[in-house]
DNA sequence: CGTGCTTTTGAATAGTATCAAGGCCGGTGG
DNA sequence: CCACCGGCCTTGATACTATTCAAAAGCACG
C-alpha cells in the first residue's frame, strides 16, 4: 500500500497515463496511489462507490460478475497495461469485482483529478475512448458465441482467450496463469465437471496437454480451426501507445 | 438519401453532437449525411469499411452479430439519440451488422471530422466515452446472464430489454417494436420454438398476453421478479445530456 | 500426515435443440 | 370475392446435450 513512484520512470510501457502531457503527469503523480495486492485479494467489490480508475501496472486480474447463487461470471481478464473500473466510470457503484488472480501493482487515481485530465489531455482522452471501443467489440464476440457455441467449442475459446492475454510461459506452451479448471467453467459459463470432461476430450485428441494443473496448448491452430465455422474472428491486439 | 437539415433545428432532443461547441456543430454539419431507411435495410454490413460514425435521429435499429451458420444474434437495440458503429471506430471494418427494424432515419459523420470534433470539444468526448461505459455495463450484464440463466429466464430478460429500449406503444403495455419471435430467440441464443413454448407459459401464469404476433406485457412485475434471483440489476437509463 | 481444496469419473436427471407437421394471417392475382 | 402463397406462429415427439449429485483420488500446505 506504499505511494507512487514516478510515470515517467514507470516500467509499465503501455499504461495510458504515459498520454499526458508531462505537466499532467506530474499532477496526476501527485493524487495516485499505488497498490500491491495478494492472489485472490479484491481491487473492488461490486457495489461500492466508484472513486476512480485503476490502471494495471503489472499482474492478473479476473473481472467478475455475480449471478445466480452467487455464482461467478468472468467477464474480462486483465494484465500489464490494462484498465480497471472503466466500466464504472460515470455511474455510482462498481457493477463487477476485480480481482487479482496472482500478485499484482497496480495505480488508482481518483475521480476528479480523471476527470480534468480527460479535459486537458483530448490524446489520453481518445485513446481511452479507442480502448473502450476495443473492449466492446471482444466482450461481444465472447457473448455471441457463448449465446451459440456448445460447451465444447466454449472451452476451446475460453484457452485461447486465456492465451491471448496471459500468453504463454517461459517452459512452452504452459499456459501464463494460475488458473483454476473452475476459473475456465466461470469464463465459460458451464460447471466444473463438463470442463473437465471437455479438457479430457482435447487430450485424447492431441489438442492439449495436462500437466498437473497446469494446460499445455500442443496444437494452438487445431484448436482455432474447432470456431472457424462461427465465423469468428479474433480481435486483433490493441496497440495501447501508437 | 438527402442532405441534413440542421443539427441546431433537429428534434432529436439527445444527439450527442449538440454537446459540441456551436461553431463546431456548424462544421460538422458541412460533413454532415442524413439518409432514410426503410424497415429491413441495413445500415452498415459486418465486414464493410469503418468510415464513421451513425446517430439515430429516430428509429429502431437491431445490431447483430452473425456467428455459426449465419445465425444471428442481437447484441444490441437502439433508438432515438443512440450512436451505431461505435464498436468498429478505431478498427478497420465493422465486426458487427445494423439493420433497421422499422422505418429510421440516421445521420453520418465521416472519420475525419469527428476524430477532430474529439480533439476540440472535450466536453462532447468525455460525454462519449461515458456512453461506453454505460454500453460496457449493460452488455456485460446481458452476458453474464446469457450465461447463466435457462432459457425461460432469458425470454423474460428479453421481453424486459425490449421493454426498457423501445418501450410500449400508444395502445397500452403492447411492446412497440415490429418484432418476431425470431428476433426475441436471436436476443436469447436460443431457438424460435423454445420462445413460443416460454411465451405460451407466461400467458397461462397471466405475465402477457399474446395478441397476434404483437406482446402485451401484463405484469411486468412479475417478469421482473422471476429474475431477482440472479442479483440482476438493470442498467438506469442513460442521461444522455446532462 | 491429516485437512482442505482441486481434479476426476460415473450415473441419473433435467433441460434444450431438432425435426416434422399443421394452423393462421395478410397480401396478391385470378 | 375467393383461392392460393409465403411468411410467421404453434405444437408434439424425439434425440441430444448439459447439469446435478455422489464418490473418490490427487495434491499442497501447515
Amino acid at each position: 500500500m506504499e505511494n507512487s513512484n514516478s510515470c515517467i520512470t514507470c516500467v509499465s510501457p503501455n499504461c495510458f497515463l504515459k498520454l499526458c502531457s508531462n505537466e499532467w503527469i506530474q499532477l496526476i503523480e501527485g493524487h495516485k496511489t499505488e497498490t500491491s495486492y495478494e492472489k485472490g485479494q479484491y481491487v473492488f467489490n461490486a457495489g461500492d462507490l466508484v472513486n476512480g480508475l485503476y490502471f494495471v501496472k503489472r499482474g492478473k486480474i479476473k473481472v467478475v460478475s455475480n449471478g445466480l447463487n452467487n455464482k461467478e461470471h468472468i467477464v474480462r481478464l486483465a494484465t500489464d497495461g490494462h484498465v480497471l473500473g472503466h466500466r464504472g466510470f460515470g455511474g455510482e457503484t462498481y457493477p463487477i469485482s476485480a480481482i487479482a488472480m496472482d500478485d499484482s501493482v497496480i495505480c488508482f487515481v481518483d475521480n476528479e483529478t480523471i476527470s480534468k485530465a480527460f479535459f486537458h489531455n483530448p490524446h489520453f482522452t481518445v485513446k481511452l475512448m479507442l480502448f473502450y471501443s476495443e473492449e466492446l467489440r471482444g466482450i461481444e464476440a465472447r457473448m455471441t458465441y457463448l449465446a451459440q457455441m456448445t460447451v465444447r467449442d466454449r472451452v476451446a475459446f475460453a484457452l485461447l482467450y486465456l492465451k491471448d492475454v496471459f500468453g504463454y510461459n517461459s517452459s512452452g506452451e504452459i499456459l501464463n496463469a494460475n488458473i483454476t479448471r473452475a476459473d475456465i467453467a466461470d469464463i465459460c459459463g458451464t460447471n466444473v465437471e463438463q470442463v473437465i470432461r471437455n479438457l479430457t476430450d482435447f487430450e485424447k485428441e492431441k489438442l492439449v496437454a495436462k500437466e498437473g494443473k497446469k494446460i499445455r496448448i500442443t496444437n494452438e491452430e487445431g484448436l482455432r480451426q474447432m470456431l472457424v465455422i462461427y465465423n469468428f474472428k479474433f480481435v486483433p491486439k490493441m496497440h495501447f501507445i501508437s
